[in-house]
Formats: C-alpha cells, sequence, structure tokens
DNA sequence: CATGAATGAGAATTCATTCAT
DNA sequence: CATGAATGAATTCTCATTCAT
C-alpha cells in the first residue's frame, strides 16, 4: 500500500545527495484539478486514472504515489469545492457590512455565483458529488457536511433578519431550507439541463423569495 | 443485435400454432424496476447488469434480451419516472379544480410529494439520472425535456395567478423557475444528504415562498 | 439433442389427427440459402443462427429443429455448393462433345464460370469456407474432397489431351494442379480484393494457360 | 484508450530519472506472432485475446494495453505478412540480375517461396486473411493493396519480358493476373486442403506456364 | 519522484442452444 | 412444426492498482 504522507510536510533531508524538494502539495492540487475537469465533463464513472492523469499532464503511476485510491482524489475534490465557496462566503460577508438584509442577499449572491464569476466546471462536477453522495459514505459525508454547514449559516442569517424586523424565528429552518434547496437545484439544473434555466434569473429571484418569506411571517 | 419489438403486439392466431404470449412488457417493466432499484441504492455506475437482472430475478443474458444495451435501460427508467410525476401532477390538477392558486398549489403538492406518498427510491433515482445527463446525450434530453415540461406548465401556472390578481407576468419565467430549482433542489438534497432537511418543511415553505414571490409583483 | 430426420422421408402419420405434409427439405433448403446469404456478406463467424434465420425469413428455433446445429448448416451449404459446381461442370462437359481439349476448355468454363453467370454470393461464401477449412475439420474433409475430386477430373482431361497430341503425361499432375490453384485463387481474389483483377480475364487466359502448358510437354 | 506511442522512440533523458526503456515494439511484435500462430491453426474466430496472449506468452491485459483492441492486431499482422512478402521478393529480384524473364521467375520463386523456406504459418494465416477481407473493410483494403501491388509487379515484369521478345503487350495484365491467381490459389489450397496439391509442383510449373503464356503473344 | 508496463478482477455483450407453450 | 423467451458460457474490453527501473 502506499504511504500518505501528511500534506506540507516536505520529504526532504531523505538521502545523502541533495534532497529534492517535496512538489507533493502543487501534484495533489494538479490532480485534483485534473479530476474537476474530467468529472465535470465526462462524470465521475469516466474519470479513470489514465484520464485524471491525462488531464493533469501526469502519469497514472504518479496519481498513486500521491493518493491512496481514487477515492481519495475525489474527498480532496469535494474538500477543495466546499473550501472554496465557503471562503466566498466568508468574503462576501465581510464585504457586507452588519445589517441583517444585506448579509443574507451578500450570502445567496455568493453561492449563486459560483456558476457566474466562478468556475463553471465546479457547478457540474458538484452536481456529480451529489450522486456519488448517493452511494459513497465517505463522500455523502462530506457533502452533507457542507450543505449542513450552509444551512446553519442561513438560518442564523434568517434569523437575524426576523430578529430584526420582530417576527418570530419559527419558521426560520424552513426558510433556509428553502433557499437551500433553491440554491442546490439552481446548481444542478443549469448543469444537467442547460439552457433550461432564464439567463440570470438566480440572483435576483432568490433574493425576492427570501424577501417575501421573511415578510410572510407573522410579528411577534 | 436484439430487435425491439413494438410493446403490446399480442400473439398471433395463425393456424394451430399459439405459442406463449409475449410477455416483454411485464419483462421490461421487472427489469427497469430492478435498476430503479439498485440505482437508487448504489448509483448508475455500481448498477451492473449483473445486479439489475439480481434485482429483477432475472438472468444476465435476458436483460440483454429485452433492452439493446444498459443505456436502453437507463432511458426507459427516466422516461418512466417522468411519466409517473407527469401522471401525478396530471391527476392532482384535475382534482384542484378551477382556483389559479389552488391548481399551482396542487402542482407543488404533487412535485414534492414524490417524496413522501411515492416510492422515495424515485427521488434517489432522480438525483442520479442528474448526474447522468451530464455526460450522457440522451439521457440529458430527456432530463432536460422533463425539466422543461415541468417548467412550462409552473409558467403557466403562474402566470394565470399574476393575472387574475392582476398583476405583471413579466417575471413569471423567474419565479416558475424558482419553483422548480427549489423542487429539483428538494429531491436532490433530500436524496444524497438525508436528514439535512427539516422534516415536511417542502411543500408548506414551497408554497409560501410562491405567493410571496407572486405578492411582490407589482399591480398593472 | 435434436433428432435429425432423413431428407426427404416425409413425417407424416405422426398423431391422429390430419397430418401437417412435411417441409423439411424445403425449410433445409431455406436455412442453407439463410447462410450463404450471410456468409456471402459476412463470414461465417458473423453468421449467427439469428442472423441466418433473418436472412431465411425463419426464427432461431426453428433452425434448430431442422439442423441440430450451427456447423451441421454449413456443411450442408458446403455440399451444395460442391453439388452445384459438379453438376454445371457434368452439363457443360456432356454439350462439350469428345474432342478432349473442348472438353478441358468447357470445365474451365464452367468453373470461372460460377463468378460470372452464377450466384455471386457463392464465390464469397466459397471464399469463406476456405478460410473454415483451416480450423474445421469435417469443412476440410468437404473442401478437401470437392478440391480432390475437380483435381482429378482435370488431371483426366489433361492427359486425354496430351495423349491426343503423343505428349508424355508425365506432367499431367502438376498441369492440372496448376489450373486448379488458378480457378481457385481467382475465386479467392474476386472475393476478398474486388475490382483488382482485370474484367473478365479468367476463362481466356486460363484457356490459354493451359494450352501452353500442353504444348511444353515433349512429345513421346 | 489505449494509446499508441510512437514506435521506437527512446526514453527520454530528462533530469536524473531514467525510468525502464520502452518494450512496446518488442512486445507487439510478440502479439503479433501470438494471432499469427492462433491464426494459422485455429483461424481468426478462435483467435481469442486469451488465446493470442497464450500463445504469446502474455496476459490478456497487456493484450490491451498495446493494441487498442483485436481488430488492430489483425491489421498488424496483416501489414507484416505483406511486408515479408515484399521484402523477400526484393531480394530475389536484386539478386536476379537484368534478365527480364529471369527477374520474373525470381518473383514467382520469391512468392511460392512462401510456403516452403519461409513460415507455413504464413500460409494459413494469409488464407484466412482473405476470408476477413470479404468482411472487415479495414482489413480488405489492406489485402486489395498487397494484392494490387503484386499485380503491378508482374504486370511491369510480363512487360519487359514481352517487349524483349518484341511481342505485343496488349494483354500484360491478363498474363499477370492468371499468375497472380496460380500463386494466391496455391496458398489457399495448400492451407485448406494440405496434402491434395503434388509436392514442390508450384515454382516449376508456375514459371512453365508463365513461359507458355508469353510465347503465346504474337510478335509486333 | 517519475514512468509506463504489467496484472487481474470485473463488466457489457454476444450467441448457440434449450424448451415451454 | 413453430415461436421466441430463457440460459449460461465465452469473449472483448476497461481500469484501478502494483512495481521494476
Amino acid at each position: 500500500m502506499k504511504v500518505r504522507r501528511a500534506r506540507g510536510k516536505p520529504a526532504r533531508e531523505r538521502g545523502a545527495d541533495v534532497p529534492r524538494p517535496s512538489n507533493t502539495d502543487e501534484r495533489r492540487g494538479q490532480i485534483v484539478d485534473g479530476l474537476l475537469d474530467v468529472m465535470a465533463r465526462e462524470g465521475y464513472a469516466r474519470a479513470t486514472i489514465a484520464a485524471i492523469g491525462k488531464a493533469a499532464g501526469l502519469t497514472p503511476g504518479l496519481l498513486h504515489y500521491h493518493f491512496g485510491n481514487k477515492q481519495e482524489i475525489l474527498v480532496a475534490l469535494v474538500e477543495r469545492l466546499a473550501a472554496v465557496l465557503d471562503a466566498r462566503v466568508e468574503a462576501r460577508l465581510a464585504a457586507a457590512g452588519e445589517t441583517p438584509r444585506r448579509r443574507l442577499h451578500a450570502f445567496i449572491d455568493a453561492s449563486v455565483a459560483l456558476g457566474e464569476d466562478a468556475d463553471p466546471r465546479a457547478v457540474s462536477a458538484w452536481a456529480v458529488v451529489g450522486a456519488e453522495a448517493i452511494r459513497e459514505p465517505q463522500v455523502r459525508a462530506l457533502y452533507t457536511q457542507a450543505v449542513g454547514t450552509m444551512l446553519s449559516r442561513l438560518r442564523a442569517l434568517v434569523s437575524a433578519c426576523l430578529r430584526e424586523e420582530r417576527r418570530t424565528t419559527r419558521n426560520a429552518g424552513r426558510i433556509a431550507a428553502a433557499v437551500l434547496t433553491a440554491i442546490e437545484g439552481a446548481y444542478r439544473v443549469s448543469a444537467a439541463a442547460p439552457g433550461v434555466l432564464p439567463e440570470g434569473f438566480a440572483a435576483p429571484t432568490l433574493k425576492r423569495m427570501v424577501d417575501g418569506l421573511l415578510q410572510a411571517e407573522e410579528e411577534s
């Protein structure tokens, strides 16, 4: 079995000769990117080691030097997709100031922008990840965690809005869930049935939608 | 290559020879059901001919007698899922009477109920279909068509509501898209991250959501 | 295992009801013709039972009612091809009178005409038979016998010519073999590389060739 | 799909890494030889990947590493058979000097010697190739090309002889075709009906045959 | 680190043959 | 006789993974 090196730990000072500086992190990044590339185009099943390697410009053997097996690459990709989304949300929230409604809208913008200013491959790949999650416990765990994190955040943002407007927060969870499913559904439909959704419908409509849902809650 | 017989062709009555009546339709149904079963549990890639056959109680060779290849089974399944959903929507719309708002709500109920009173396997399978659609043109075509049909219907229902309330129908398409993505997202999240969504959130929240969106349109 | 009925023996008086007249011979003929058809176009390997059946307008099950297995059909076809050739040779020899040279020329005409006035499928099929003969002892036996018969006949004709011209018959076997190989080669090349051979070259050139060979034998 | 590497590409000299030198050419040669072996004995249909691998002492998976599919192996074999024959003809022509008649005889010797001093498997294999050519366009193309090349060469040689003897070259094409078919027929009959042809008849008889044909042409 | 040949366990598909009706 | 569903063995091809160099 292959040894898994801790990421970032340079494997230096290993022989008597001049040690080659470790490029593990770079290589792992390349490989994950290769998977993203292939998976977005062809799905996970066709993402063979050879195909990933070709997309990454690396040889099959090398993939197994840096990853123990194929699934580890998928896991790394899911982690990366989640991290990227997370970072974008974080950034936009930071820029949105303190007004609850503004922050909620910023969250929606950040999420849906995944398909606009960001890597469109990520949208397709995320759709595939959802299908892989059905059968692969480890992927499911990561997907569930990513979705759960989003949901918690949304709930907090929704609650803040409701509180500010002195409305009951009783349904905050459901409202958050509605937003979340609309976002996930938008990813999925735009990946699997491109052209069906109206151009640029997502962000404005979702924001109006959540505004309507907030307003429908009774004042306390 | 296997020939696909016209479904339902009755055994011909020629002379004294009355061979066994064709059971092709029944068998094809069994096989499609086997795929539904396996796919909901394990995804399409793991839905091997052997696995489908086992789930259907049939031998591998027989699957290829009734279907030319594996993809044809998938196509038949997608067609069936779409038809079932369509039938349910049709039935509920018929029962909903003529009030536009009622009909729109009935549509949402019918769609989301896919995961409640109906086959929960269909939800998972539909999530997998979305991923297969990314790479398989024929599946994509069917998925796109199914989604497109839903969208048209929703748009008509939304427009009717808006007209009744004397509001502009300018954004009918976007509102319909929001509902559609929320429905598709609900399927997906509940299949790929079960337990994350609040129990029974979907139908009531989606109805409230669409009501809010309708109300936000300006009167004409 | 299937029972093989003697050909031509009608299977009558078999039940209490009005016996269906046997159509075995007709059916067997159809089937052999189906094989000829498919084999000429696609080779023996692609001549599946289903394909033969389709070409013959019969169902797979029926083929195995009339033939014990696939190879028996091939054997019947080889026998038929040989018989047809034989009959044509016989007919032309009968029409050629008694002059040895004339008879020899008639033989060549009859053989090569296989590809001209006769079924062109037979030429292709015969080429395929040669390949099957390499591995199938039973086919090889039939092919060898057919070729052996031709060779003996040719040798006799050649000897008669030589004797008439008072030449040594020492090389009659070799001359006959040369004619035979040229005939067989013409079949093969025209089947496997159509268009390469000059149109209608065969009969006149072969006759001139054998005349040259005869003349080269020394007088005794 | 397997990629076909340029044959003969030397291992690159980059940095300290000197991986194992490619043995692709050697392996491909082994595999083609395995096919030759099996095909000569059992025909193409029985030349399964497993059988070829066994004959070559390689595992089935490896065959598909070096060849994209089974047919590519066949194509490589046909190319090799044609090249070998071509090389032998070339060599004998070179050794035959300038006399036209001598060169023509050398050609016949070279061709027919395929079955004498050379690999007898090649004769059988060539017979099988002819049958495969009937259905496989790529094989047919190669076979047609090989036969066409032989025919052109023969025609040139025949014409040279006729010119030297001041005879008309009008029938050069037909004479060449006669020689060609006799050669091809000799291959075929000796492969498919071994023992029927007189021992060692081919070369001398064919030479006498062509001499007779040449002499029959009228002087100009 | 890197290469790519090698392996072997599947997976889809084909097809002769059987057999209930 | 006839049908065509059913079986199961065989076959091609794929691919993750290993490993010598």
